[in-house]
DNA sequence: TTAGTATCGTTTCAAACGAAACGATGTCAA
DNA sequence: TTGACATCGTTTCGTTTGAAACGATACTAA
């Protein structure tokens, strides 16, 4: 019971093209409005920490995997290397991440917690997980699974990696 | 197998607050990806036509529901106003809409097709049912079913309306 | 009438964005 | 070595974004 928003339907009149379309049926969109809703109660959640999404991304990997570089972060987050340069300055000014030049490849900048940073990073974990723990609720225990291998496939599904 | 992608895991040393916290099962991050992937593909088929999503939205809803105002848009394609208008006035200026003042409130603008717009959204509508074919390809039916339901759960979910 | 308030669509403003250019460092083959 | 090319992270550029301010129109109550 989501389509009958406005209650008028495609209203009939559909010109010469026969098959009617219906945005609101429209996986892309459908896809688009779900993440949309769900990455603005993420954001809201963390605005109160002083931490946009991008910035949590950072938090989330180097909690898993410091020390790595900005390079792997941007693997790690699916985010472009201008973001992550972009989150990992402000993270710096905030005093949660520790920035430190690699010694073997002077290129690569390698990026650890500050006491502080871990600190923080501790408190917003489980603020995520309660967060999906609300948002799964809803589901049943197969549709989460389902959900899961369908994201997947939507993932790796179209666009062969050039 | 989408886990694996750098080959190590969580690294063990977790700090002192045990529960291990992975971006890449977080269901808001995967939602994300998964919906940025799927409108890049769908933005990529419309960058050919001229038209940007905002763009492709309110065509679809005028393809469905017009005569309409503005506002109506709005509410049907989750966007909002500002992103409507400029999304309105570059259909005008590319020749696709007409807006013309609602006769009984002049607050109102009414849209619809021109004859070149109309003609647009016949030729462009295909290409949306074939990506979406094409994204629902790789799933069960049943899966497809199943997904439906939870971007309805997840899009009406969290955040009671203020 | 006439205030006062609400709604519609546009515009303004600052922030965020992606693509491309960039400087610095590393790699590889001649 | 040297030169050509690749990679890393930052910065620049023009565009897009959402929030708020705005003018115009409509509604409501005195």
């Amino acid at each position: 019971m989501s389509k009958m928003a406005g209650g008028s339907r495609p209203s009939g009149r559909q010109g010469a093209a026969g098959a009617t379309f219906v945005l609101d049926d429209f996986l892309p969109y459908r896809l688009s409005v779900a993440a949309n809703r769900v990455s603005r109660a993420l954001a809201e959640r963390y605005a109160a920490h002083g931490l946009s999404i991008p910035e949590w991304r950072v938090m989330a990997v180097v909690g898993g995997f410091a020390p790595l570089s900005s390079n792997e972060v941007c693997r790690r987050t699916e985010m472009d290397k201008a973001k992550v340069s972009r989150a990992v300055t402000r993270l710096v000014a905030a005093g949660l991440l520790a920035r430190r030049p690699d010694e073997t490849d002077r290129r690569l900048i390698t990026l650890s917690f500050t006491a502080k940073g871990r600190r923080t990073y501790e408190a917003i974990v489980p603020l995520a997980l309660a967060l999906e723990r609300e948002l799964t609720a809803a589901l049943e225990p197969g549709e989460r699974r389902t959900l899961e291998r369908i994201l997947d496939k939507l993932r790796d599904g179209p666009a062969a990696a050039p």
